[in-house]
Formats: structure tokens, C-alpha cells, sequence
DNA sequence: CTGTTAGCGCGTTCAT
DNA sequence: ATGAACGCGCTAACAG
């Protein structure tokens, strides 16, 4: 069998605490001891059970992080975000994909709950609150991120999707655009539902008649922007802009409008959330308001670090990242030529976190490039 | 704290092992008992920890899957295939990333090691023997996909990466070109070699002098892409045609093509390895030889499972896949029009598979779509 | 049908 | 500086 503690304890001829001593570098060691454990370990090839480990500690130094779409670039960077500063820490990442699924996403819960994870960083696939409820019935911190869950106290980290929104559209409407179709994702998400009143409230300061408003909502993902935007481009008069509600419905979108042989954005402009990275080959290249993906995973990360060693105070916290406006070619607003704009860093400012009822949704924070 | 399953056999007044008999539906119960222990596990909200169960088993019942890069559609099918077959048969998958990183991928490997998965899938991020060797070395099963590692006995699961190469490029040359530049991978990855000596072969065929060849080595993404392609661009004569060893090169190679203001297929032909989803909107879309990457998730499992159940074979097993020609616009070559080509779907037919001695590379199952 | 005993591999506690 | 005993939560093997 592979060796245990006491093998490599039998082969140095001490008891197995030493050998304990010597791999976590705790407690008094002699030279003489600990040279003749670690030649045991090396010709045992001892590796140490973590599961053992866990069992005593009640601990297991592992986090869950939940997201929704691992085949989105968004999410792998928001994952990129988490594990760089949970490893930091001395904790290691399980990452878990639920394709939107809520019974794949509560199946994950289960088994890693039985784990005994130390902490979920969750991006919820519905806004139901008894996944979370779950999870804090068993005392395991979660935050939640990018969407919101109601009717749960709980930590979350989101972007200011009805201020991004909002600049989108009033770009578009900037350019000339009276005919705007939203294109957004599941009605019962609240990113969804904040983009959608982002775009309509940017339509009523312009005086548009709510009779302007076009809304469509299908997945979020590519198949759901281009059964949207076909739709969209069904009505009479035909839309002379999209508001994607994010990168994967303005790909789809994309395909749907080039498929029925017109431009973007000479006969469509085509606007919407989060960046997608310029090895893409989006073309043209998105104007976009970019949420700070990366940050988002690491400002989760580290209020569910603080809630692990009880830094953190017992109200739920809400942080509200600020967007920024890409202005690229599909929009038609570009301010030079064809090529493609390079990304634009992103934003160092941190959105403003609030505690407790003092909440307060960033609005203005967004920034845009004139 | 939680509770335990002593808790749950104290408040149902039973002994904790009929509560374990409830909990996995072993040995008898009588249905009183049962009701209570179930009423207990209720009121307790009872989440059985899977770490002492593994640690009494010796038995995790999970497997990992180390992949080089997630954020290609090409690895997260193949994800698809191993955790779907995985979870079929009751296991769970940990999902890492190395981003061909072979020092990243060494820490996983002790830390996966440590926690005492049952098994392995691995795409090597090097050619380099001691990975695998590391986890022979504690008895754990392991299947390696993708890429060769000389020098260990191990199942592999691989596509016929030669076999593909010399197809794409044949296509090029029956379509006329005479100066065709090889964009491949990393000089130490066996596909990237592989994949290069299709396309010498294809060459020789034609009857074309060694000197015709050109052969670029650069990373598996589109910056690899991207770069060789550069120093491509800039070959005098400059070559009308470009075989990109993956299909995130082919995505790099597509903008620095467009960057320079040159278009394909009318001004450079492209074709590649892997396919790239349909939403990818990469236009022209792709001719490719696409990999069935799902199955090559599912058929490195299917082996796994084998190992884990001893019903394997003692010696090394190697299962080549065919990959499929779909033609479509970027090569210039497609029969129809310029509407994207829709995805074909995967081929149903199975790489042969060999044992010990007795490998055989397929190499004519590659199919064609005239 | 149900319970008792014992041990999976490790590290804290308290001696020596 | 080193070790013995105990227990983390669970279940196989054996009573009863």
C-alpha cells in the first residue's frame, strides 16, 4: 500500500509525530532526526494523506467556485481572479461549472459541501435563495457574485449593470439611434433585469416614447444572442442598434446579423457588456462596457478570506464594481479608422463597498472614454 | 458545530451505524428506524462528510483532470466527455489548469496526489517522463490525452495528428499552393512534431524540394498564432497558404493576415487542426480537421474506470482517433457559396485500439468531404 | 434487524 | 527534543 506516517516513522526509527514534526515544520526537531526522516520519506515516497489531515483539522483549505459558463473568457478570468489569491492564501480551488443548470449547480453544492469545503464563491445560475440558504445552514461563508440573490443575507460582489447599461445605450442614442432592440439574458437573472432597466432608462432621459423600448431575453450565451437578434431583426422598422447584455449574446447577434447579409455597424451598430479578449477575432471589434473581471474574483475572494478568519463583520457587505466604456468599431463611434482598438487596461478604482443597510449602488463611477 | 452521524443516531435513538445503513442504503433497516433516522436527518440538516468516509474506504471517488488550456473549446469538450462518463459511474471530477505551465502543473499533481484522487487524466504540459512517473510511483491509475510522453509505460488517448496534418495540406496543394508555411506548437509537444511531419509528408508527396518547406514553432495560442504568423507574412516569396497546427493559431494567424490588409482565403488560404465552435464567429469560418474531442474525453475515461476497476489489460493501451476534413471557406476550397458551413457532426467511428507491442497508428481512417 | 468493536492516517495534549 | 494516547467521522466485520 502507499506508505503512511508510521512507515516512514518504522524506516527512521522515531514515532510518527517526528515525521509529523518534520513535514509541517512544526515543534523541536534534531538535525540528526529529521535527516534520517526525510531520507525515509524520499526513498518511501511518502506523500502525505490531506484527507487525514482535514479529518482532525476540520479544516480543508479548499474553496468551491461556482460560475455558470466555463467556456465564457468572463468567467475563466473572474476564476483566474479567485484562485490567484486564494492559492496566495494556502487554499486550493475547486472550480465547478453548472452551465446555468440549477439541478447541476445544487448537485455540486451537495458533493462539495459532503467535501467540506472551507468556503463558496458562487455565481448563483438562479435567483432562488435556498442554494445559498443551503450553504449557510451548514455555517460554510459563501459570497455570492455577479447576480443577486433576494431575500438572503449574504456577501456579494457584482458590477453596476444598470449604470453600464445606461452609458451604452445613451452612446448608441449619442449616434443617432432611435430604434435600439435590448438583446438580454434569463428574465428571472438580476443582471438581466438591470441591463434591461439600464437601457430604458437611458431610452427615457433621451424623451423616447416607451413605445421605443424593444426588449428580448434568451440565454446567455451565443445560441441565446442570435435567436434574439433574429427576432429583433424581424421587426418593422427593422432596429438600427443592438444592446447585448453581454459578450456572448453580441457574438451570437453578430453571426445573425452578418447571416442576413448586413453590416455591423454600417446597417446594425452593436453595443454590450463585458469585454471579450482581442484574440476573439470578433470582428469588428466590440464597443463594450467591461466589467473588471479579474478584480470581481479576487474581491470575492477576499471578503470569503475574511469571513474564514472571522476578520469580517457579522452584516452582509455588497460591492459594486464600476464599468468602463470600450468604444470600439462596432459601434460605429469610433474616432479613428478600421484596426481594431487595443484593450484598454482596466480600471484600478474599486467600486464603493457598504455595509449593512448603508447600502449604496455605485452609479456614477463609470467612466467613459470620450 | 455540524453534526455528525452520531448526533443524527442520538436524536433517532438508534447506533450510528444504523444511521450509516440509512444514509447509503446498505444492509437492512427496519422502516421505523429508517423513518426516524430520516426525521433526525432532517431536523439536524445531517450532511454526511465525505473525507472520513474516504479515509475509512481509502477511496475518494474522484478523478483528475489536468488540461493545458481552458479556455479552449477544444479542452472544455473534452472536460464534457470525461465528467460526463465520470459522473455515470460515480465519480467526480477536479478540473485543473495549467496553462502549459509545467511547474503549475506539478504542484497540482502533489496536491491532487495528497488528497488521494482514485485516477488521472492528464494532458501533459511537456514531454517530460517524471509527471507521470510521480504518480506510477503511488500506485494511481493514470491516462495521458493529447500528447506522447517517451520514455513511461501509460494508455494514451490521442488523435492522429500526422495523418490529419497531411490531409489539411494535401487539400492546399490540390487547390494549387505552392508555398505553404507550417504554424505549429511548442518544439517539445508531440502533436506539434506530429503535425508538422504530415505536412513534410504531404510536401514530398507532391513532389515539392525540401526547400519548400517552412516551418514555424511557437505557443498553442493565439499569440503563437499570432507571431508566426508575422514571421510568415514576411518570407520572401510570401506563402499563398497556412497550415496552423491548432485552432488557436488559426485564430492568431486570421488577424495578423487581416492586420497586414491582406484577406483570406483570396489572399492567404488557412486551414487547421482542432475545430472552433460555430459562435466563434471567426470568419471566413475554418477548414479544419476537427478532433472528436468529447470522445476523447469519454474513451481516456472509459480506460481510467477500466484501471480502476482491474478489468484493464497490465500492459499499456494506445487509442488513436481519426479526425475528420471539413472543408469550408477559409481554405477556398469549399463548393458552395459563402455561407458558414454548418458544424458536421462528430463521426461516429472509433479510433483502433492496440496493446502493448502491438500499437498501430490509424492513419487512412481520416474521411473526407470531397 | 441492530449494536459493539476497531481502525482508516494524522496531529493535539500532555508527559518524559 | 521526543513519544504515547486519544479522537476527528465513518463503516466493515462480527456478534446478538
Amino acid at each position: 500500500m502507499t506508505p503512511t506516517i508510521r512507515d516512514v516513522a518504522q524506516r527512521a526509527g522515531v514515532a510518527p509525530i517526528t515525521v509529523s514534526r518534520v513535514v509541517n515544520n512544526s515543534g523541536y526537531v534534531s538535525q540528526a532526526a529529521r535527516q534520517r526522516v526525510e531520507a525515509a520519506i524520499a526513498d518511501l515516497n511518502y506523500v502525505p494523506n490531506t484527507l487525514a489531515r482535514s479529518l482532525r483539522f476540520k479544516k480543508t483549505r479548499v474553496l468551491a467556485l461556482i460560475v455558470t459558463d466555463i467556456t465564457n473568457p468572463f468567467w475563466t478570468t473572474v476564476a483566474r481572479g479567485v484562485e490567484d489569491l486564494a492559492n496566495a492564501n494556502g487554499f486550493n480551488v475547486i472550480l465547478c461549472n453548472t452551465d446555468e443548470d440549477e439541478a447541476k449547480q445544487n448537485d455540486y453544492l451537495q458533493v462539495l459541501l459532503q467535501k467540506r469545503v472551507d468556503g463558496f464563491v458562487l455565481v448563483p445560475a438562479r435567483s432562488a435563495a435556498d442554494p445559498v440558504r443551503l450553504i449557510q445552514s451548514q455555517k460554510v461563508p459563501v459570497v455570492v457574485v455577479d447576480r443577486e440573490v433576494p431575500g438572503v443575507e449574504v456577501d456579494i460582489v457584482r458590477s453596476d449593470s444598470e449604470g453600464g447599461a445606461f452609458q451604452l445605450t445613451r452612446h448608441l442614442l449619442e449616434l443617432g439611434h432611435r430604434h435600439i432592440a435590448a438583446l438580454s439574458g434569463p428574465e428571472d437573472i438580476s443582471t438581466a433585469i438591470q441591463r434591461v432597466a439600464g437601457y430604458r432608462r437611458a431610452l427615457r432621459d433621451a424623451g423616447l416614447p416607451p413605445s421605443a423600448e424593444t426588449v428580448f431575453h434568451g440565454s446567455y450565451d451565443p445560441e441565446g444572442g442570435y435567436a434574439t437578434a433574429r427576432a429583433a431583426l424581424a421587426l418593422k422598422p427593422r432596429p438600427t442598434a443592438f444592446f447585448a447584455a453581454n459578450n456572448f449574446i453580441a457574438v451570437g447577434a453578430l453571426r445573425a446579423v452578418q447571416e442576413v447579409g448586413l453590416r455591423v455597424p454600417e446597417d446594425v451598430a452593436l453595443v454590450c457588456f463585458d469585454d471579450v479578449p482581442a484574440w476573439f477575432s470578433v470582428d469588428p471589434f466590440l464597443t463594450v462596457a467591461s466589467q473588471s473581471a479579474y478584480q470581481m474574483g479576487q474581491q470575492a475572494t477576499e471578503l470569503l478570506l475574511e469571513r474564514l478568519s472571522a476578520h469580517a463583520p457579522s452584516q452582509p457587505r455588497e460591492v459594486v464594481l464600476p464599468v468602463q466604456l470600450h468604444i470600439r468599431r462596432s459601434s460605429g463611434g469610433a474616432l479613428h479608422g478600421t484596426s481594431p482598438t487595443p484593450s484598454v487596461p482596466h480600471t484600478e478604482r474599486w467600486g464603493q463597498v457598504t455595509i449593512g443597510d448603508e447600502r449604496v449602488a455605485v452609479r456614477s463611477n463609470t467612466t467613459e472614454v470620450p
